[in-house]
Formats: C-alpha cells, structure tokens, sequence
DNA sequence: CCAGAACTGGACCGACCGGTCTACTTGTGA
DNA sequence: TCACAAGTAGACCGGTCGGTCCAGTTCTGG
C-alpha cells in the first residue's frame, strides 16, 4: 500500500531538490522516480514551481518538529542545546554522506542561494523560515542571559549572527565534503556574540 | 574596438552566473549578450561546463588581486583588517543591489551550492578558493597573535570558521535583500574564536 | 603572395524542458 | 444505482537545451 500520490512526488521532489538543485531536476524525472504520470502531477501541482514552495513547507513543518524540536531541547540547559543542534546537524549531514555518497547541505540555504535572485515569492518564504529559525536561537539566548549564563547582549542580531554561521558551515562542509567540518567549527558558534547597541 | 571574443564570453558569462545560476543561464543566453555566434563560443570553450571552471578562476584571479589584495591590506593592524574586509563585502553586495536591483551574493558561495554534489571537479577548484581565502585569514590572525594583540588560538580553524561565518552573512543578506545585514553582523566576526586543541 | 591557422557565422541535431489536453478509470455520497 | 468528482494515463505541444558541423573570413608568419 503505496503513500498517496501527492505524498510520494513531494517526498521524491524534497529528495532531489535537497541533493541536487531546483533547476537540475526536471518533472520528467520526478515523475519516473515517484511512479506517477504527468496527468497525476499537474493534477496536484499547478506548476514545478508551486511544487518547489510546497516542498519548503513540507520541509519546514519536518524540521520544526523534527530536528528543530529536538535539537532545541527544552530540557537542556540553554547554551547546552547549541551543542546539541551542532551534533544533531553533523549526523544528519554524515548519514545523508554516508547513505548517498554526497552532503546535500541545507535545502534551504541550497535553495535560498538558487533562488532568491530569481522568485521574490519563493525568496520569502525562505527569509521567513530563516527568521523562525533565528527566533529559536533567540529564545535560547534570551534563557541563557536570564539565567545569568551569558551576559547580556544583543540577542537577536546575536542569534542571526549564529544562524549564519551554521548556514556557512554547513556551506564549507558541503563544499568540502567532509560532514566533519560541521563538527569541528560547530562549537564555537557560542563564541560568536553581539552586544546592544542601545 | 571591443575586447576580444574570448574575454567578451567570459565577463558576460561571469555575471550571469553570478547574478543567477549555472544552471539558469544558457549558452544561447551568454552568446547573445556576448554578441557571439555559437561557433565562436565553442571555439574557445568546450562545453559550457569548461566556460564555469574559466569563470571560477577568473573571477579568483581578480578576486585576490582586487578585493582581497586590497580588504587584508598589510599597512593596516591585523585585527582591523578583518573589519576592512567586511566594508569591502558590504560595499560591494551594496552596489550590485543599488545598480541591478538584486544581490548576487557570492559567486563562489553560489556555484559551490548548486554544483558540489554534481560535479566534483568544480567542487574542487572552489574548495581550493575557500583554501586560499582561508589562508588569508590565518596569516592575518597569525600575525596579530604575534603582535600580542590577540591572544594564542587555533588560527587555522578560527580562520575557517571566519570565512564560514562571512558566507553564510552573505547567504542570509542575499535571503533578505538587503545588504546591510552584513554590516550590522559583519564586526563580530572578531568575537570567533577556537582554542588550540592540544 | 600565399598557405595554414585562428576565428566567425549560422544552420542544424536529438533530447529534454515545463506544461496541456483528452479520454479513461476509480472512488464516493445521495 | 447512478451521477459526478477525483485521480490517472499518456500522447502531444512549442520552445529551448547543450552541442556539432562546416563553409566562409580574417589574421599571421614565411
């Protein structure tokens, strides 16, 4: 008993555009690798395009209650989850390299670079998954700073500043190759601060 | 008396690329906006694919004798070096915005997204660049160790995770449209830092 | 002056692109 | 049971893709 048929073109989709590019995989072969004709897909999608925004959202929703929800661990002390969501995204790269043979990186990042140039629609709905995933950071910070663990700073420019530099490690690793990477500059992401600017 | 052929491809193709993608812009596309016939194009180059790797070094070339040469520039103190590089990065993202109304980001940031897991030569040639870029960021945090104006780290990964951190501002900053997220988060690339592990 | 190399113009190729269309089958509520 | 919607199959569309080919033109050294 197959998934539905929308089900399994956007699990294919996600799969390809997070290994590959938006514009590197046709419909063609999403069709081929999801069993489905293209009456089928057009029936659910409008268009390759729509079909990408759905993938995001579909992504977003796993990672935020997926690897977001953990890797932010409410039960951890505050600057302790930053370790954890280094680790937890160090084994996904590493399965993903070991599992394929290639680190697909962040789908958003990916995407994001792809993209932002040339669908201002797209480009903002990755902006926006950015600024929740910030605001995560944030929360932690502003725990950590209440609980007197960290100074006081700038907690939002700080936690963007952190969303970067996971962002641009993952980039490096990718670009290298070598899940590791993430692992070895990952924790220095607590070093990263930005004071008030009052 | 235009620039020849040759040359002609490569800057059209350079920014193209850049302000979009591999895998966006074709060969039609560069020949037309080069003012090149088909036949000229494959005179000089063998394949579009060829044209990137010519484009990646090209653009490394002007790279490191244009805004590196000048961004880490020696008279400066080493420490405000790094803050003269990310006005460099800001001041350039800024104008490409201002004149063609997006943000190209990084060409190699780009190009190492969207190709690392689909060719693994280029991959290479832009891990090189990262290299080199990243030895430009240790040989100045070197000398400001040895100065006594920073004190004893692991410089080379320190220096990774600074170019780490400088490619993922300019993929946030690129998300955003908006530029200036470089230099509101740009300065604490000096708060990095990673320990000598022993 | 001439031979050969460097270069250019542009027609042409098969493959594939995203997307459309219609005929058909299957599921579902009344 | 039947009507109609939901979903599926797959031929088909114009356009563009990267790439080839070759006839012509221009440049260059002897």
């Amino acid at each position: 008993m197959s998934p539905d048929t929308r089900t399994r073109i956007l699990a294919v989709a996600r799969e390809m555009f997070h290994g590959r590019s938006y514009a590197d995989v046709g419909i063609q072969e999403i069709c081929a690798a999801a069993r489905v004709q293209k009456g089928s897909f057009y029936h659910f999608f409008p268009s390759k395009r729509d079909l990408a925004l759905a993938v995001i959202d579909d992504m977003a929703d796993d990672w935020a209650h997926g690897f977001v929800a953990e890797a932010f661990d409410q039960a951890l002390p505050p600057v302790e989850r930053l370790d954890y969501m280094i680790d937890a995204a160090y084994y996904w790269q590493k399965a993903a390299a070991d599992l394929e043979g290639r680190m697909p990186g962040c789908l958003f990042g990916n995407l994001a670079l792809e993209m932002s140039t040339r669908d201002d629609v797209m480009r903002a709905k990755l902006n926006y998954i950015f600024d929740k995933a910030r605001d995560r950071f944030r929360a932690t910070l502003d725990e950590a700073v209440a609980a007197g663990a960290l100074a006081a700073m700038d907690t939002e420019a700080t936690a963007t500043a952190m969303l970067a530099y996971l962002e641009g490690i993952i980039l490096l690793a990718k670009t290298r190759a070598d899940p590791d990477l993430i692992l070895h500059l990952g924790p220095a992401i607590k070093t990263l601060r930005i004071e008030m600017s009052h």
